[in-house]
RNA sequence: GGCCCGUUCGUCUAUCGGUUAGGACGCCAGGUUUUCAUCCUGGAAAGAGGGGUUCGACUCCCCUACGGGCUACCA
């Protein structure tokens, strides 16, 4: 039997990384056993569907190199990929359970059922519309047979599972095991909303049996809704696939898991794309596809050793179903930049100067020169962002910001940078310029690190930076005095 | 509240009955004859609690605590 895997998500806005883990973990479940993976876009809500969705988990998946084998984009043999497609699929299927007893219309309206769960509430118990209480509402089982039949035509129902009660309903999930639940906990779930829309439950398993889905790998959040499913398959008498439900990815700080609005608060994005205007994803932070996967991989997932980095072909290789956690982990967004800059550190120079940051400094210098800037600073790169603040010193003259000089001011930098005048005049080349300021440090007996700071702030602008030495050689000699001059008239309007 | 799932350093995790409980991020200290950083070396840092089972429990079982999820005509 073929493994078919599928990532189920609902267009109600951006996908956000723990979707993207959950496709990632399909993808790789799939690959892994020569299966397929599928994408199936879950709209049933009308009220939910957010315009532009689709398109971004498309796109989302495509930068992330998990492309969908079959899907509403790549197409396939079992389609329509997307659920609102599929309407006459659910009511055929629908009346098959009505047919056999093992679904029922409702006519209930929101209002009676509010009043009951108020009702429950008050007594402090839980509403629960099942076999202990079903006879109480307006349905099929309570109307005669004519008036069911009269009302459907004329009043909005739902269908309803017929719970069994007294039972214990067993579920297997690959990563925790037998789930046992009592049956007269399960209530009777709506499987037909009354607009002719099924609801995730009912779609869910129907599609999943006709895409022959092997195997469904989806989020904790449906662990308790399992034992319910359990029991849509048995009304159609069809064999259960396994399941793997994934631990949740939870908030790097206080409760709960992560939501689409804690990147705002703690400042890093939960989104691998930028959506909208204001939410920025891990594309526009810098980060390679190939960095965020792997971090998301191993969020939830080790290979049992202590190997932390892997290519998206490694994890096809190694993912095994036994390295799968079963507690939420948190997100950790520096160790997230750490394994950013690992890749960042592995990509060539070249490679760095074709990214939109680092195409920039084409525009100020020619090839062999910007290739020599990324090499100076690449080991300083954890987010592609860097890659403009690290080299922005190269083309922009520095500003002096208020306040930079102030430590050194009782140091002499005219006296330093007056000297460095003449020794740079004299030549940049490689170690003649460092060995020229040692000696003069030494002879005048300036500290060399204060030497080198009033250098550097001269140059720079800042006490931090790449190698200064370097930088200068790079800029050049008329560029190097040209900044020392500006330097050594900040200072001097300092002291007016 | 009810139901389900979980619990090893601050965080991600290794350990599948016998270990000085290992690694990584982060943090701290030192080094790389100049700062920030990179890099290197070192350091602090963990089995929620209580009962069992066992010669022996982080590991198996039970209880408690805590954490998470679900409890919609949302997925």
């Amino acid at each position: 039997m073929t493994t078919r895997v599928r990532f189920a998500p609902s267009p109600t806005g951006p996908l956000h990384i723990g979707g993207l883990r959950t496709a990632l973990f399909n993808y790789l479940f799939a690959k892994k056993n020569n299966g397929v993976f599928i994408l199936r876009v879950e709209d049933t809500d009308q009220h939910r569907y957010v315009e532009g969705s689709e398109e971004y988990i498309q796109k989302a998946l495509e930068w992330c190199h998990l492309v969908p084998d079959e899907g509403p984009v790549s197409g396939g043999d079992f389609g329509p990929y997307r659920q609102s497609e599929r309407k006459q699929i659910y009511q055929k299927h629908i009346e098959l359970l009505v047919e056999r007893g093992k679904a029922y219309y409702a006519f209930d309206s929101n209002e009676a059922l509010d009043q009951a769960r108020k009702d429950a509430d008050g007594q402090g118990n839980t509403f629960r519309y099942g076999a202990s209480n079903r006879m109480n509402f307006r349905n099929s089982l309570t109307l005669e047979a004519e008036e069911t039949k009269n009302l459907l035509g004329k009043e909005p129902f739902v269908i309803r599972l017929k719970v069994e009660p007294n039972k214990e309903v067993v579920a297997q999930d690959d990563i925790r095991g037998t789930i046992r639940v009592e049956s007269n906990n399960i209530d009777d779930k709506i499987l037909m909303k009354s607009d002719g829309m099924p609801t995730y439950h009912f779609a869910n398993v129907v599609d999943d049996h006709l895409m022959q889905i092997s195997c469904v790998i989806r989020g904790e959040e449906w662990l308790p809704s399992l034992p319910l499913h359990q029991l849509i398959y048995d009304a159609f008498g069809w064999e259960t696939p396994q399941f793997m439900h994934l631990p949740l990815i939870l908030k790097p700080k206080g409760k709960g898991k992560l939501s689409k609005r804690d990147g705002e608060k703690e400042g890093f994005p939960v989104f691998p794309l930028q959506w909208g205007e204001g939410l920025v994803g891990f594309k526009e932070r810098g980060f390679l596809p190939e960095a965020l996967i792997n971090y998301l991989a191993l969020l939830g997932w080790n290979p049992g050793n202590d190997q932390e980095l892997f290519s998206l072909e490694a994890l096809e290789n190694t993912i095994d179903l036994s390295g799968v956690q079963k507690g939420g982990a948190r997100f950790d967004f520096e160790k997230a930049k750490w394994i950013n800059h690992q890749y960042l550190q592995n990509s060539t120079e070249q490679q760095l100067l074709e990214t939109e940051e680092g195409s920039k400094l084409l525009d100020h210098f020619d090839t062999e020169t910007a290739v020599k800037i990324i090499a100076l600073i690449k080991d300083r790169l954890y987010l592609l962002e860097d890659l403009k603040t690290e080299t922005q010193l190269f083309y922009q003259e520095p500003d002096y910001a208020h306040g930079v000089w102030d430590k050194l001011l009782q140091k002499q930098p005219l006296k330093i940078l007056g000297q460095l005048d003449h020794i740079i005049a004299d030549g940049l080349d490689g170690n003649a310029l460092k060995e020229a300021c040692f000696a003069w440090s030494k002879e005048n007996e300036i500290p060399f690190g204060v030497l080198m700071q009033s250098f550097r702030i001269a140059i720079v602008g800042k006490l931090a930076g790449p190698d200064l030495l370097t930088i200068c050689e790079i800029l050049g000699k008329s560029v190097t005095l040209k900044r020392i001059e500006k330097a050594k008239l900040s200072i001097i309007n300092l002291n007016l």
